[in-house]
DNA sequence: ATACAAATTCAAGTGCACTTGAAGTCAAGC
DNA sequence: GCTTGACTTCAAGTGCACTTGAATTTGTAT
């Protein structure tokens, strides 16, 4: 069992901000009997997998969603998965997006650099 | 020449976003005699291009940075050129986490759909 | 026992990127 | 010439995801 600093540690993620996650519902903890936090190994697990969620952008609040199904037993695997499909296509939207503007940006780059290139040999 | 109105159509950046915009510094737009905004094609160009780096993150505050050294000329191509190489550094780290999300979810679904089916062959 | 770092709760504050509102000005159609 | 809808400025408000602060309690090391 972790402590909550040796969670943030090991995450990166401030304590404070796990104990926003508790608040908001998507975190869970163990308490000691004077009600100090206490992380499972299952539980740093499950941090790591909603930071995944985060960092794709999935908003905390659908994260909740997600996180109130797990709670409520096998019966949502269906809601669960529809949920993870429909943010899987989010993220193919995003890559998509962000390869556009790659390849726009590989363009201006080499625009650039001939430019800059032209300019130094007249000197 | 457009108006504002008609920007907001062609790139679905409402008005009152395009004055924002234009606040911040990033965005200019020619005016009627009597102070009406009017776009030309090339300043449409920008913004579409702008739009694009908002897309993939960039924040504003660098946009703005970039949108200066535009006006300040020639001279300043090889700040422009840091920035956007910066930028796409930027965005090949986003399409990484994207990449590695999206094959966990993959999994993920697949577990929840074997699940799902052996549930129901159950039934 | 005592010091002191780390934990607790509850509430208020921050930063970003808009968004909305209020109050007034302008221009085209009837 | 008057209404109506689009435009103007300037300021305040919103939503999200934290972040910071204040006051108090707890746990470990001397």
């Amino acid at each position: 069992m972790y402590t909550i600093s040796e969670v943030a540690e090991k995450t990166g993620i401030k304590p404070h901000t796990l104990r926003y996650y508790e608040e908001e519902g998507i975190m869970q903890s163990e308490r000691t009997p004077s009600g100090i936090r206490r992380y499972t190994e299952q539980q740093v697990g499950w941090l790591r997998f909603i930071l995944k969620l985060r960092e794709t952008n999935m908003p905390v609040s659908q994260i909740k969603q997600y996180t109130h199904y797990v709670k409520e037993g096998d019966h949502t695997a269906l809601d669960r998965l529809h949920l993870l499909e429909v943010h899987m296509q989010n993220i193919q939207q995003q890559m998509a997006e962000l390869r556009e503007t790659e390849a726009m940006l590989e363009k201006k780059v080499k625009m650039y650099k001939e430019m800059i290139h032209t300019t130094d040999t007249l000197k």
